[in-house]
DNA sequence: AAAAATTACTTTAAGCTTAAAATAAATTCG
DNA sequence: CGAATTTATTTTAAGCTTAAAGTAATTTTT
């Protein structure tokens, strides 16, 4: 409510700011390293283990999930990346033998690009290990705290594209 | 041959795995999004409002803090990002006149970089705003919200350096 | 002190990533 | 219909990122 005087840590130098913000800016920081630090062992784990890097299993993740293939497009927009990156990731898959493109019969414009079956037959013997992986990453977490992260990620990420609705999107 | 022994639901994905670790799975991928979308608006708003991109950005973000300078290596391990990344980024923001590389007098192999007036003076201007729209990004979640997150994303990082401990670290 | 190992950094090759501009097909609108 | 707009994708240029190999300086071991 209003304004507590502001406890100034012992070891902040920096100056004081306007309203104080740090906390968020904490939260945010602890949020990356997070991520950070678990996508780095999950890409290592696949080079290693699989020799594929992250964005490729991402990319065969989605198409698992959808038998009979997606546009670009679809695939851009959920996989958030730009459409220009999706195109040299499948262009790879493609020669790699995982993928499939066909252009789409309706539109003369988009393709359907899905898994081959030995992309699948990959992608899912790699998927059974991933998953294995994150439950032991997340392994220390009990049932209630994994609930209680899980819905707090999601108003996490509400509040954020609330926040981000007007600005540019 | 012998591999149409499963059901396939007709909508629904793949093979039922071994152990149920979905919900493990389900919340990195939540975890992920959340930092991707977040990570994703700062970077654009960056190069809108500044023109600077995010690693520069944090990497300058070390500096500010270390007002007699580090030594790449400690930036390295800061910013968890490999050495020859560094070195390039340095170069960058050297060339731009940001940052002040130097040997150190000690240790003729490592460098001493800092900011320079101008790469401080630029860096406060855009970190007090992005201070704000790290707290706007975060805004709809009570200060209990906050607390909490913090609290579980601490445990989920000590639980995954837990797991990576053995394997390669 | 000489040899061996470690540490700090750079270089290289490959791939990822983006924004912006370009191309082409489809849709909307006058 | 034909022009204008939108949509799907590719290309380009620049920068980020990593692992692996290389160079050089320091520290440890023998």
């Amino acid at each position: 409510m209003d304004d507590q005087t502001i406890p100034l840590d012992a070891e902040t130098k920096a100056v004081e700011m306007p309203e104080h913000h740090r906390d968020e800016l904490r939260l945010w920081l602890r949020l990356l390293t997070c991520s950070t630090l678990i996508e780095g062992e999950i890409r290592r784990r696949l080079r290693d283990r699989f020799d594929v890097t992250l964005p490729r299993f991402d990319l065969m993740a989605q198409l698992d999930k959808a038998p009979d293939g997606m546009t670009l497009s679809d695939l851009s927009k959920r996989m958030m990346v730009s459409n220009g990156n999706l195109t040299g990731l499948v262009d790879r898959l493609v020669t790699s033998g995982h993928l499939e493109r066909r252009v789409s019969e309706t539109d003369r414009r988009a393709q359907m690009v899905r898994l081959t079956k030995a992309g699948q037959d990959e992608f899912r013997s790699m998927a059974a290990e991933h998953e294995g992986w994150i439950a032991d990453l997340f392994g220390d977490l009990t049932q209630k705290e994994q609930k209680d992260l899980m819905r707090l990620l999601a108003k996490t990420k509400n509040s954020a594209r609330r926040a981000m609705m007007g600005g540019s999107q």
